[in-house]
DNA sequence: GTGAAAGCGCTAACAC
DNA sequence: GTGTTAGCGCTTTCAC
């Protein structure tokens, strides 16, 4: 036992189903058939048990239920950190249908460290989780199968397979798409695009960037970067210096493409009119008044729902075999877009 | 048990503190001693059991050692919602000491909800949290109090007394202070206050910023809203029809102050030159170059370190008299905050 | 419908 | 230092 010392008081007595059951008159297993709905049981002495209940304040103490009937109720979450809206989203999906259905979550944030990441997992394992929804996880296949083994998985933002182990994805290259194509009808060819390095669904934006504009017989542009604001203006440094110039950007995230805004209106570029720009998450940020950034939307909070519905569908049905769901992303048109500048 | 139909397969067998002894060759008990870590055991056979535990796979059923103990190792988290930033950094703080402790944290949102709250402490009396930290909560003082006879607690955001109560909390009034100081000393004197209507801080804000301008010989102006965008911007609308203008506006949080700004742009008034502007929060929002805003920090991070700490606190020496902490916020000065207009 | 009895996997005295 | 023994509070056959 690390840290504290441990001088705990175990807890004040609680009733137990024993005491419940002798004020009631009744047995003990009269009373837990109650408490779990049964069926089974008379609606008069139902009512006895749940009044005596009531009276001594019982509440079931789910450790001893989970060792006797080798279940939780609990699933274990895993993402990054609360800190980005982005899976503080999700956590809110989940946790909906969670409480809904009468489920515990268990959380934890590995904040990109896979040490962290595996003691979460460790956590779960101990937990006994009746499953675990992996957002965005870093840790090795190997550790991931581990978990599986032995309660079913749903994993996000990556493309892991294996038995036990369900996907929800957000199909971030039609994302990409759907930015290019609205640029593009709009009459723009230079179309720049800043990318978010090695972060999390970098790749598959840029991917779907450079697919989509060979398509329409564009030459891509990709300026890397990183999924900050400092790295959105200091991409627009580096572009600024480049010619021909674009006459439009599309950022791999709002936050990049906040910093973008900030550095072309320091250089006296009007946005939408000299230059046009498109981020990516439809984040908070986004639909300030102030910024009205026209960007790609995630259904976060779909994402969490369903990824939770995913998972309580397997508990009830074990043996199917692995589903992978793709969430399609839809373009949301603001007031930095517009047609480019003649000449 | 609602919703599924519970088919839920029992977990594969795991292997028990018995397997690990049979493989080891010791007996059970020695098994639990070198799992607590117990300085009473030879290294040689603490190493036998480390391995064989090793080699099976074993990990400690916490659901069986809680039932034991009568302890858990877990505290219950209860907070509005993930989705504000403020909140979730909070929690942040949390998890960071409660993973270094070795706590792991039963997390629910009550989302400014009655019923989901009660719902979420009925959950951590069920699951039995040696402790529970609540954020704002929403709950009654009885309610409260009833899961305080159980478990030590750890509230920020409310005045509640009791026994087994803790409380950490951020001096609202100062910060209002320091907005208002702060434009003083710059020479305001007409400085207008938009309120968060019945939001968790408005009222000490508003207070704060009362007696601060009275302090100072000044008539404190308070425009009714709420902890909006667009409260923020129909408060402007009020506010510019008023005479005299005023020269600054405090805000009672960041998002009201984007609100504002964006009115007040729209209006052809320059910040800070024709009006200045303080936010309340310095939230992520604030911090964008884009936006800039003058606001008051509060430590969130140090907000929930500090409360995780003051429940363990309580949990090594339940029986000292309850704590207040106060952390106090601080001014952030950004570009929103000038001298008044001359004349 | 209801009750009796045997565990679930661990901790905590207590003996040795 | 190490092993023995009783539970912890519930679920779950299985009789009745």
């Amino acid at each position: 036992m690390t840290g504290s010392k441990l001088r705990v008081k175990p807890h004040r007595a609680h009733p137990t189903m024993e005491d419940v059951a002798r004020r009631a008159g009744v047995s003990r297993a009269l009373v837990s058939l109650v408490f779990r709905e049964s069926p089974n049981v008379s609606d008069e002495r139902r009512a006895r048990v749940v009044s005596a209940a009531a009276e001594l304040g019982y509440s079931p103490n789910l450790a001893a239920r989970a060792l006797a009937s080798r279940r939780t109720r609990t699933v274990g979450v895993l993402l990054n950190t609360l800190s980005n809206p982005f899976f503080a989203e999700i956590t809110e999906g989940i946790e909906a249908v969670a409480s809904e259905l009468r489920y515990h979550l268990l959380l934890s944030t590995g904040g990109r460290n896979r040490r962290r990441e595996v003691d979460a997992l460790d956590a779960f394992l101990e937990n006994r989780v009746d499953g675990g929804i992996l957002v965005s996880p870093d840790v090795s296949a190997a550790d991931l199968a581990r978990l599986a083994k032995v309660a079913p998985l749903v994993v996000t933002g990556r493309l892991l397979r294996g038995p036990g182990i369900d996907r929800v994805n957000t199909d971030d290259a039609l994302g990409a798409h759907l930015a290019v194509a609205h640029l593009a009808d709009l009459g723009h060819h230079h179309i720049t695009h800043i990318d978010g390095g090695d972060g999390a669904n970098s790749r598959p934006r840029r991917a779907g960037y450079e697919r989509a504009m060979r398509e329409r017989g564009l030459e891509p542009v990709v300026i890397p970067a990183e999924f900050t604001e400092v790295a959105g203006a200091d991409a627009v440094d580096r572009i600024l210096r480049r010619s021909p110039l674009p006459t439009a950007i599309f950022a791999a995230n709002d936050l990049i493409a906040a910093g973008a805004m900030d550095r072309l209106e320091d250089e006296g570029l009007r946005i939408p009119e000299d230059i046009s720009l498109v981020g990516y998450d439809n984040t908070f940020l986004a639909a300030l008044h102030h910024v009205s950034l026209t960007t790609i939307n995630q259904p976060r909070q779909e994402m969490g729902r369903l990824a939770m519905r995913t998972l309580i569908q397997r508990l009830d049905e074990p043996d199917r075999r692995p589903v992978t769901h793709i969430l399609e992303p839809s373009l949301v048109v603001r007031r930095t877009t517009g047609p480019p500048p003649r000449g």
